[in-house]
Parts: C-alpha cells; sequence; structure tokens
DNA sequence: GGAACGATTGAATGAGTGTTCATCTTTTCA
DNA sequence: TGAAAAGATGAACACTCATTCAATCGTTCC
C-alpha cells in the first residue's frame, strides 16, 4: 500500500491483512494514546516551546515574584510581550498572578512544569544538540 | 514606564534606573537563560508539541522498533505524514532507523526524550486541565 | 526487464501563533 | 480633578509548521 489513502483507523482486521508485522502491531492496538490525549500532552509541552516563555518560566523559578514591568526589563522585551505570553501561562494555570495596587505580581503556580523545565534545561545543555546534519 | 519602548537588554544601570524592585532584579542579572540557550529548550520541548509526534514516540516506546507503514496504519496516518514528522525527529536524533531491503524501522534513540515524555504524559493525565476559564 | 511496494521528498495550502502597535482600564499621586 | 504609570487587550502582520498531493527513489519478486 503505497503513499497516502483513506487513513481510517487502526481495527484488528486491517492489522491482520495489511501490517506487514501483525505480531508486533496486534498487541500495540489501543494502548497508544488517542488524539484528544494526545493534544493534551501536545499542548503541555507546547507551552514550553517557546524561547520568551522558556525564559519567562526560568526568571520566576529563579525569583519566586516579578512584576510584569521588571520581568520585561529582566528579559529585554515589551511588557506588551510579556503580558501576553503571561496571559496565556495564567490561562492554563501555569502562574498564579497577585495585584497590589496597579502592580501585579506573578509567580509559578505549576510545580510539575517547574520540574519539566528543569528536565528539558538539562537535556538542552547535555547533548551536543545539532539538529542539522544526517545521522543514518 | 508604559507599554513598548525600544526594549535593550538588561543592565545594572538600568535596573537600578528603571525596576520597581531593583534589590529583586538586580541579582537575576546574567543568571536567567539567554536567548540562545531558551532557543535551544523551546527546540527540545517543541519536538513533543505536536500531538502527532507524541503519538508516534508512544508508540515506539511501546514497541521498540516499527517500520513506517505498521506505524502510520496504527496510528491512522498516511505514511507521508508519518515520514515527514519521522524525519523531524531524526534530524534532532530522537529516533534511529534501519534499513532492511525497503523496509526501514525506526526506533526511540534518545532515553532522554523517553523519560520527558512520560513526564508530560504524567502531568496532563494528572490535572483537570482546563485551559480555558479565568483563574484570578 | 518491468511491475508492485515501502519509503522519501518537494511544493502548496491552510491553520496556528508570537510580536508589534494602538488603545483602553485601573490605580496612584500631585 | 487630571496626568502619569502599570498592565491588559484587540487587531494586524509575519512567520512557522503540519498535512496533503504528486512525483520519485530504491528494492523485491515475477
Amino acid at each position: 500500500m503505497n503513499t497516502h489513502s483513506i487513513v481510517p483507523g487502526p481495527t484488528l482486521d486491517r492489522c491482520e491483512a495489511e501490517c506487514l508485522h501483525p505480531a508486533q502491531v496486534r498487541p500495540l492496538i489501543g494502548r497508544v494514546i488517542g488524539r484528544e490525549e494526545a493534544d493534551r500532552v501536545a499542548s503541555t509541552f507546547a507551552l514550553l516551546a517557546d524561547p520568551t516563555r522558556a525564559r519567562i518560566l526560568h526568571a520566576l523559578s529563579l525569583a519566586e515574584e516579578l512584576c510584569v514591568c521588571d520581568l520585561a526589563l529582566l528579559l529585554g522585551m515589551s511588557e506588551s510581550a510579556a503580558s501576553h505570553q503571561l496571559r496565556l501561562l495564567r490561562l492554563n494555570r501555569t502562574v498564579d498572578r497577585r495585584k497590589v495596587g496597579r502592580v501585579v505580581y506573578y509567580r509559578l503556580a505549576d510545580q510539575h512544569v517547574r520540574h519539566m523545565f528543569a528536565d528539558g534545561l538539562r537535556h538542552a545543555r547535555e547533548e551536543g544538540h545539532t539538529p542539522a546534519s544526517e545521522a543514518s
């Protein structure tokens, strides 16, 4: 079967009929995460997959609490851009905010994300990480 | 200082002059990850921030080794789309491939990514995860 | 040799998104 | 009361990127 087709979902029948290795694939049917769960996982990682948000989260993991003004100055970005990203992080319950007068202080709300970010940073630092050039 | 400005990099002078809380910000200058490193971290997470790649990586973490044909059937996607994503993962040294005749077998190459993916999956499963609705 | 097949690749399309600019809200202070 | 500041927000723009479609490469089998 070449290139593209209708691409229906996997069934045991289709597996037996079309798989190159039915014995390998059969036990996997129904065990691989579905599209909805994959969307949630991807959204989780997408929060960390932007350089600006990564720097914001790193700064907040170092400082415990920062206002938008100081955060923007520290990262060398506009307050507008910072506010937009902080809003996104806030809607995903990754940061919390505390208003004092006209100043708004942000802090990390999610220890899970803190942990995941630390993992990603360690990973990025360990490898030589040369995204280009062939391997095989 | 309102909204947007030239947004130069942070310096001790600018911190003292313009920060709302210089004492908070001063010790952070130079400690927050820079733009290049943030790019690398973001790229690392971006690999996992796509539902299709997430499902591919999950399938490979369950199966140890799969050919493109079976993988596409198992995930209900076209072989072309699978091949495109596998190429991206390969260039980032996340998967390895092994050619046998005209069949190409892919497997996870990076235990780090396997670990990070497991974390993200756990995170996405634990929380109620309602990305919408206000908090504050 | 030629047909069938697994896999790859390039161009094109469409959706998603990060930043900028302008505007607006809220609070503070003179 | 009015101006200035901190922050938020919406529209617009540019850019990235995942998928599709079509074509191609390399291998196997008749």
